[in-house]
DNA sequence: CATTACTATTACGTTAACGTCAACTATGAC
DNA sequence: GTCATAGTTGACGTTAACGTAATAGTAATG
């Protein structure tokens, strides 16, 4: 249509906006995450596809199977057609919430009775004279 | 030796101590965690396998691999005799307790941005009209 | 003796989300 | 032509912690 070639990206070109791997875009495709459209044989990702693996990669950090997710983003797709999608949508992230918010708890009381573990596991080693070395505050993005 | 058959137990009588199932035990037994005595054929697991189950069951909840958990209960079976072993187990707890404030930072995170969009929703919702049901206070420990 | 209740071993199945590898195709540079 | 680069499909591999048969043996009970 136009030169705007911006509109669309090649594959590597999302990996690297996304940091995903070229396997990860076809397999979200195959499994009818995203829609790509195709040059010949290659896949073009256009504005939606964007889009949607954004609201995808976000939906993983909630926790959100692809499955889910892939429910979610065809109801955001209806959009405002039907009123009770959205309700719908609502409910499932209600649901999600609850579930994080107990794992959350289970996660604070497990971090809680380690913690006891710890303190126990001090006195005795401090009870032998041996040193506690204090980790040296891990630095995080370590690559390997 | 005596006729407190108490100090061991069949396998199902571990089943229902613990709520696990026997697969789950041969397994654990599979992979070196339980050492269950044998009388002919069928396992007896002694007073020694059952404190190590718990152990395993704790250990779980602290979001260990079966791996890991029987590569603390070897540290721990030895025991007193090196010193080094106990230091080896606290490091290891040290780091899995770090792993797991981590995730309960990013879960903290992921709960308040998903709590976000849940009002924004909620917004759009009642801009329409359409009316939340709060959930009914779902009941913890349904036994389905 | 037959049935029922447990138990054992072996081995393949499950689930999620990709990784890895092989074999091919298409395109542009030189 | 041919080398390099990027892309494609297809299929099998991976990991954890068991589940699920299928088959067989053993023991107590009626």
């Amino acid at each position: 249509m136009n030169k705007m070639t911006t509109e669309v990206c090649t594959i590597k070109e999302m990996c690297d906006l996304y940091r995903v791997t070229p396997r990860t875009l076809r397999f979200y495709e195959s499994k009818e995450l995203l829609f790509p459209i195709r040059e010949g044989q290659r896949r073009l990702f256009t504005r939606r596809d964007r889009a949607r693996l954004k609201l995808i990669l976000q939906g993983k950090r909630f926790g959100f199977s692809l499955e889910n997710i892939r429910q979610l983003l065809n109801l955001y797709d209806i959009g405002d057609q039907q009123k009770t999608q959205l309700a719908k949508t609502y409910e499932l992230a209600t649901e999600r919430l609850m579930v994080m918010v107990d794992q959350k708890n289970e996660l604070t009381t497990a971090i809680q009775d380690l913690k006891e573990m710890l303190q126990w596991g001090e006195k005795i080693l401090d009870s032998r004279g041996i040193k506690i070395e204090k980790q040296p505050k891990k630095r995080a993005g370590n690559n390997h």
